[in-house]
DNA sequence: GCAAAAGTGTTAACTATACACCCATGC
DNA sequence: GCATGGGTGTATAGTTAACACTTTTGC
């Protein structure tokens, strides 16, 4: 009955890259490390997969624990589980990324752990494999949000088209020509005009939109279809 | 120095979903499961994670092993750790999908597990949750897909225009026009056409091509800009 | 000579790009 | 009244989509 005895076993974590955005930069939120070792140093939220646990659920878990929120976009990133990637004992580390409107974060901020926001572009030296995570998440966020609209996980209910553009050319380092850019988004059918202004960035103000929410889950659930754009030129 | 010892460990196991085309249908390669639990059912190839491995080199030498195959073209596909997957024991699996040349597996053929490619869309019962796998990896194949020109690492050296334009038939489950994707591929600065003709299928023969190795290296390398495509209507 | 697959050309619709000005408002 | 960011229109180029017939050759 005990099969596969012979076998060695790791130590199974999960790390998260959790995205923001401010209205100005895209941000992941940084801890500093609250155990033994490397405690004290910057790192990305994490914690050990449980025995009764998948770790999708670890991963939420530690969303749950560190920002409050529940019920907010994840999705799995990578494995790293180079053998000598922790010095004093082996960890397999699956990371998961996660998209939070920043604004539902800041009013449920109810944990004893140093935290803070790092622009993606300058996040402090961190420990172990994690800066190579949050690269490769930012990869995988880029493919996707190519694919699907999942960015607008990352604003809130409420939002206006400059903030959309921005959030796009922080995404993908770009500079988007807002004309086209809008044109784009209100061609979309993703969103919903309302009556209300942003006066926040401007003297004229901005208008908020909302998603189409069935609109959008079937954006996002859409499966492929054939669509090799592969063709376009890499520079 | 002992850090971290409370914390439960598990069995990390790779899963391969070996692709491959034999010039109709898009395959995977299954095996008659070697060891216990689940002894002789159909399963995908896999195996564990050893002490001083990472998973990457894990699923590089199940691959090496079974197929022959080094050097071949790997991809992470994700982790199925639900801690029920096996009544046994708990292990978590990393799934990986890999695209070979048919042609090159045939003939490297030497060893002692039975072994099967299966048409995609029909496969024959499979144990766990390799079911599942095999649908993750195939999205994952289709997204990537639509992004890189990665389909050629199912092609043999020499292809014809008729072979690749069914591969993307079967990989996306539709019809093409080919008139239009063969415009498509040769303007794509992908393909070197050769003198040679492949009189197999037919009596008139369709020419053979090659991959232009420095343009294909330069598109499968290629970092994401700027192409939310996301307005396409989810029919 | 005919069956069977390979290969090619044109037009219309659509999408993406480039570009510059007026608008609304708070101060 | 002016500075600031928000918003819009149009013309062009490029890309995709829809469409049917001719070519080659083994039998």
């Amino acid at each position: 009955m005990d099969f596969y005895k012979n076998e060695p076993s790791v130590l199974l974590a999960v790390d998260c890259v959790i995205f923001g955005f401010n209205g100005d930069s895209l941000d992941i939120l940084l801890f500093k490390r609250a155990i033994e070792p490397e405690i004290n140093k910057w790192s990305l939220p994490g914690g050990f997969v449980q025995a009764e646990e998948s770790p999708e659920v670890a991963a939420a878990r530690v969303l749950k624990k560190l920002t409050g929120l529940g019920n907010i976009y994840v999705e799995e990133s990578a494995v790293f589980g180079d053998p000598k990637r922790e010095s004093h004992r082996r960890v397999v580390s699956i990371t998961y990324y996660a998209l939070i409107d920043v604004h539902k974060y800041q009013h449920v901020i109810t944990d004893d752990y140093e935290a803070r926001w790092f622009p993606l572009n300058d996040c402090p030296p961190l420990i172990f494999d994690h800066e190579e995570m949050i690269r490769v998440a930012k990869g995988r966020l880029r493919s996707k949000a190519a694919l699907y609209p999942i960015l607008f996980e990352l604003l809130p209910e409420k939002f206006t088209l400059p903030q959309i553009a921005t959030l796009y050319e922080k995404t993908y380092d770009i500079v988007l020509d807002r004309r086209n850019f809008n044109r784009k988004l209100l061609g979309s059918g993703l969103l919903i005009k309302l009556k209300e202004k942003d006066k926040t960035g401007s003297r004229r103000g901005a208008y908020y939109f909302k998603l189409d929410k069935k609109v959008y889950k079937e954006k996002i659930m859409s499966f492929l279809r054939y669509l090799p754009s592969w063709n376009i030129d890499s520079e």
